[in-house]
RNA sequence: GGUCCCUUCGUCUAGCGGUCUAGGACGUCGCCCUUUCACGGCGAAAACACGGGUUCGAGUCCCGUAGGGAUCACCA
């Protein structure tokens, strides 16, 4: 133990996801604390794609979780290390403890362990491993085996948890889990233990579904005699239900985030950042804050639910916070969509003039694309129903009297705009609102829009004047 | 079922024996601002799971109950 109890040494943490599926958020938070806790130090955050499963690790979903990490801004120290490409140092290790005693070989066939576990479960006795070949000798050579561990039987084991405390259990609580399989493929516990040992992984920081394997990891550890790593393992993270994240529960891959959520990075990682952990009554947090406060002691105990509305409200403070052409760049796309045009079709310059008024009003960057949509529309823009419903009841003649008046205008600016619509309201005999809600009707098809005059001045003159000539024509067929 | 973990407003959390008539945030509701919608400002309702202890004193420590979660493969 270091003298201070805040002394760390070096520091070095690993994110160790399995590439069969998208990079979701749980494991992204666990990557986001792993990465904070060694910038915090100082130390190396290391990435492990765990793919020794052929059958269900693919190409896709290490390119997912690559592209999610490098999405968050989650970017690791060294080279990629591929589990599956150190199976051979895996078998060595595990016929090193062979060789010494500390493992042994088990003929055990696999009908033979389900028959067993259904008898345990009928006799409801706890599922384990009997260690039958544990002390034998009468190897039939011709048959296939695989290394189980020679777990200690007497005594417990615990485990001082950073985030759990400490956690014991005993030793005949665990049975003689298998090292290497009857293909000389090694299991997961093997592979996790020589890799965290090989890479020099100081804290292990991850899922509290790995808290049982720890004991396991640890009795491996202690018979290699290698140094224990400091372990840290965080609460999982719920649906909005209580029940486990799965994929009806909004178990969502980062992807969809960013692509169908419209999220920003920084709000997710923000987001992801209070779940689970808190500091005072700290809310919005930049990345530089959060580096430096991050521990691992304020990390809570319990499960936490997922909160899409707090979400939402993170992005949109991050949205307001966010450069305008960024977010240009980032809603163009579905701007083109859902205008049905090419991308280089998009007055990217117009929609840069709307986003200082439009991003205080969404909260992710679909919504953001919608609002955006009726200053880029080509004449005459469609009417939605309360646009209508404020042109029908108009004071007649009104609209026409402002186009006049607008067509008068020679200083195009939202101030002028504004005033110019006073005198006209007063010369009505008409509040503000009055003249601004048909106005608005008639240059947004909407009853509901950013501050019309704001709207007018980006729009410009000449195409303000031909949207009231639109509406002055509708008005005209239908009424 | 065995083992392990957890339990403060609906949700995320602050709280690390007295400063708690329990704080903040999201959400909800109300008011203000106002040309609409937002943004922003102000305010309200809203929680220590339950029962025993320990203590002068418990949201904070201990035990039990209930509820929730994790895990028990030649998956990771």
């Amino acid at each position: 133990m270091s003298a201070s109890k805040d002394e760390v040494g070096k520091v070095v943490t690993r994110f160790a996801p399995s590439p069969t599926g998208f990079l979701h958020i749980g494991g992204a938070r666990t990557a986001l604390f792993n990465w904070l806790f060694a910038r915090h130090h100082g130390g190396q955050f290391q990435l492990r794609i765990e793919d020794t499963d052929r059958a269900r690790s693919t190409e896709p979903a290490i390119a997912a979780i690559l592209d999610g990490m490098a999405w968050l801004n989650l970017n690791h120290d060294g080279e990629i290390v591929y589990q599956f490409s150190r199976a051979a140092r895996h078998a060595e290790v595990a016929n090193q403890l062979l060789a010494q005693g500390r493992a042994y070989r088990c003929y055990a066939t696999p009908a033979e362990l389900e028959a067993l576990r259904e008898a345990q479960r009928a006799a409801k006795q706890p599922m384990r491993y009997d260690g039958r070949w544990r002390d034998r000798n009468d190897f039939p050579n011709d048959q296939p085996y695989v290394i189980r561990l020679k777990a200690p039987r007497e005594g417990a084991v615990t485990i001082s948890d950073r985030v759990q405390g400490d956690v014991t259990v005993n030793n005949a609580e665990l049975d003689d889990f298998v090292l290497l399989r009857s293909d000389g493929t090694p299991t997961y516990m093997l592979a996790v233990v020589v890799d965290d040992h090989d890479m020099g992984v100081t804290h292990v920081i991850r899922g509290d579904d790995h808290l049982n394997n720890a004991f396991r990891q640890l009795a491996l550890i202690r018979a290699l005699e290698w140094a224990e790593p400091i372990y840290a393992h965080i609460p999982l993270i719920h649906g909005t239900d209580g029940a486990k994240l799965s994929k009806r529960h909004g178990a969502l891959g980062v992807d969809a985030y960013r692509d169908e959520l419209g999220m920003l990075p920084e709000a997710v990682e923000n987001y992801l950042l209070r779940l689970g952990w808190g500091h005072g009554d700290a809310e919005t947090i930049s990345r530089e804050q959060a580096t430096a406060w991050f521990d691992l002691a304020g990390v809570g105990r319990s499960p936490s639910r997922f909160d899409l509305k707090k979400l939402e409200n993170l992005n949109g403070h991050y949205l307001r916070a966010a450069d305008d052409a960024r977010l240009v760049a980032l809603i163009a796309p579905r701007v083109a969509a859902a205008l049905s045009r090419d991308l280089g079709d998009v007055d990217t310059a117009l929609l840069q003039r709307t986003m200082p008024e439009l991003k205080k009003r969404a909260s992710n960057l679909n919504d953001l694309a919608a609002t955006s949509l009726f200053y880029l529309r080509t004449r005459p823009i469609p009417m939605d129903e309360s646009a209508a419903k404020l042109l029908a009841s108009a004071t007649p003649g009104l609209l026409d009297r402002a186009r006049a008046r607008f067509a008068a205008q020679s200083d195009w600016t939202a101030a002028a705009l504004e005033q110019t619509a006073r005198t006209l309201a007063e010369s009505e005999g008409l509040k503000l609102g009055q003249v601004a809600q048909p106005l608005r009707a008639a240059v947004t098809g909407s009853a509901q829009s950013p501050g019309l005059f704001e709207v007018l001045e980006v729009l410009g003159q000449d195409e303000v004047l031909g949207r009231i000539e639109d509406a002055l024509q509708t008005q005209g067929t239908t009424g």
